[in-house]
DNA sequence: TAAAAGTACGAACGATCGTACGTTTAACTC
DNA sequence: GAGTTAAACGTACGATCGTTCGTACTTTTA
């Protein structure tokens, strides 16, 4: 499909690590895993607008200019496609806030860097519909499924490197005492309010974040 | 409809304020409006779990007992019965959070009331799927529209509730002084994280919201 | 009493959904 | 070179979607 398709795939930076997957040398594979990718890719950004739930094999086709069942073929059922989509969305979200942040030393610094990143990632937009969690996870936090389970995955990750650079600055003596689980919960919880606040107006989003994460890093 | 529906509406108590709306005198009116209160009541059921857009006009007739096109003589479009549904959801709301904590005294005793029956509401569930507007705003806030308008002035309204508390609670001295707005957005921003927490199956989560609701509101 | 208004229904519409199936073409394996 | 594998397509399916329309019935209005 890939070298077919009259759109050819938009290559919009990002593409970091550059996965090929499995059997790289087999150039039909390596075809499907880069239209796998493109697919995706697109997919991540309507999903962040409509949520998984709003995508449609028929609508992404019609915007790559491929075939429905061309998609079929790569993904087998709509569920793989939603777990696909995941895996992207979790690349790109790595790749934006938590690789860059990696530059800052651990603790406060880098606690400060994701949350920059975090900021950037939402505001720019990278995709579109904002946070693609945010989004995401509120649909499917009622609906038990090997989806639900890896947003609550991905979620529980980054909530726990939230905790972990927190346990840092606390043992390197660098904020006072506090309790690092909870303040990574609080940390999230006003990123994603923010995030929701972002897509209806506020200016001051960033703001918020920014003055709330200083008051619980403040040295007290 | 509602004498022949049948199944002829739940009466899961919480009727409450028992709106009769426009023409109380037209018993065809009246008729009109109770099957609609018997709708958007299970509707907004259905909204918490699945999100306002999972809503379809077959699903409710078929959960009701009555026909599609009853629904549409009732409520016209797709659109108007979402506004209606989020109507039903404010008053339910209302009922369950609001009203009950009026009977604390302004400040720091209201807000925790309203906080011990958030808590109550998302933990219960008096909505299957948890909180409406978690579920709802997640959902719409990258979609322009008089919806997106409705669940958006009712989310400012809450905040602003807990602001207008919290001013309170400065002004007489309760608690030390604090930016009464951003520490509205934090309160705001857990409950929501904690219903989602709750939702993947966190027992912590109310707990959590306690600890960070007492810190705030520690008189430091 | 006749006309008008409102609720509720059944039937049908065009559209779109996810999926299944068979075919064609390219690439790899034996 | 023959056979297999994978990608990509076109077609078709059953289901459901929101909406339209005509009709029956009840209640209010004139």
């Amino acid at each position: 499909m890939s070298e077919r398709m009259r759109r050819p795939a938009p290559d919009n930076g990002l593409r970091a690590t550059g996965r090929t997957d499995q059997a790289v040398g087999d150039r039909r594979r390596l075809r499907g895993a880069e239209s796998r990718q493109a697919i995706t890719r697109h997919a991540v950004d309507l999903a962040s607008l409509e949520g998984l739930n709003g995508l449609s094999l028929g609508r992404l086709a019609t915007d790559l200019g491929i075939s429905k069942s061309g998609i079929q073929t790569l993904f087998r059922t709509r569920e793989n496609l939603h777990l696909a989509v995941i895996e992207t969305a979790e690349r790109l979200f790595a790749d934006a806030v938590v690789l860059p942040a990696l530059d800052a030393a651990a603790g406060t610094a880098r606690l400060r860097a994701l949350v920059e990143h975090w900021i950037g990632y939402a505001e720019a937009p990278l995709f579109p519909g904002g946070c693609f969690w945010a989004a995401n996870l509120a649909d499917f936090d009622s609906r038990p499924g090997p989806v639900r389970d890896r947003l609550a995955h991905q979620h529980q990750g980054w909530v726990a490197l939230l905790a972990e650079e927190l346990r840092q600055a606390v043992d390197s003596g660098e904020v006072a005492d506090l309790d690092v689980e909870l303040a990574a919960f609080q940390i999230d919880a006003v990123l994603m309010a923010a995030n929701t606040a972002l897509r209806l107006g506020d200016r001051d989003a960033a703001g918020k974040v920014r003055r709330v994460v200083g008051e619980l890093l403040r040295s007290r």
